[in-house]
DNA sequence: AGAAGATGGTCAAGCAGCTTGACTATACCT
DNA sequence: AGGTATAGTCAAGCTGCTTGACCATCTTCT
């Protein structure tokens, strides 16, 4: 393995995630949702069920206090609410609103674009099926907020 | 093509390459350069024959105040240096030093390292070319810098 | 050549999004 | 019951970026 290749593989990586991010952010916002990408890292451990402060924190991977000013964010625009944790009473349930559903969706939609648009590239959608998949493999369990 | 096909992709792809990322820096850290993951993509700009401030603002897809200070950051701890630029008095060539290079091949040696892991992953390092060239295809132009 | 605008770079101030620290309320363990 | 761990919030501070203003130099037009 030479160190080039490596290089070329991360710079690739990179290069593409960051376009998908960047592409999904502005196909949200034409869509009529405002915010940031992080509200789509967030949406991703909220969905299905609710999930606690604590629990949003680890998943993005940052501290206590920064997902809760987070979510602060998302019930002022309407995309969560807080409600009481049905076994702890220290806890609150952090849910997605219908209209944090319909930002959720909106969200699959433009991915689903993007994606179509690579079938071309690589020659159909079976290519992205066994790229997903390889990716799959080499993907880490953990946070999934990118660190940088 | 499903939704959840292409939201299965952008998280294995923001996964791995959040993954990526986070281990090269940790493994530069390790190997003795102090610094953030923004040093590097700084330094795939300024290699191999130097930058601009607003050249390398471009790259990275900030302000150019923004770039200044990084390379303020850079020149402090002993990363880069600014010269005189050849043609025009009003800009400067920012060069790594001897230590910038340094930084920038203990990069490659990680990332060959992380790189070399996924081989056991994907079944061989000829899987790890196709995904590369498969990335590539897909990859834009613009700037490497990550934008969330 | 001279004037007018474009471009490279920096200084200064402001802000967003995170951090650390301190605290309260509730849960769990013995 | 008492002691410790955990969920959450409030407050203050910091880092890395932004916008705005400015000067020096290059380029273009006349």
């Amino acid at each position: 393995m030479q160190n080039s290749e490596a290089l070329g593989l991360t710079a690739a990586l990179l290069a593409v995630a960051g376009e998908l991010t960047q592409r999904i952010h502005d196909g949200v916002v034409a869509r009529g949702f405002e915010g940031r990408p992080a509200y789509g890292f967030a949406f991703t451990r909220l969905a299905p069920d609710g999930a606690t402060v604590t629990e949003l924190a680890r998943h993005l991977g940052v501290t206590k206090q920064g997902a809760s000013q987070l979510v602060e964010e998302l019930v002022a625009k309407g995309y969560v609410e807080r409600r009481p944790h049905p076994r702890d009473a220290r806890a609150r349930l952090v849910v997605l609103t219908e209209r944090g559903w319909a930002c959720t969706r909106a969200a699959e939609e433009v991915a689903a674009e993007v994606v179509e648009g690579w079938s071309g590239a690589l020659g159909g959608e079976a290519e992205v099926r066994a790229l997903r998949e390889q990716l799959a493999r080499i993907a880490p369990y953990g946070p999934i907020r990118p660190a940088w």
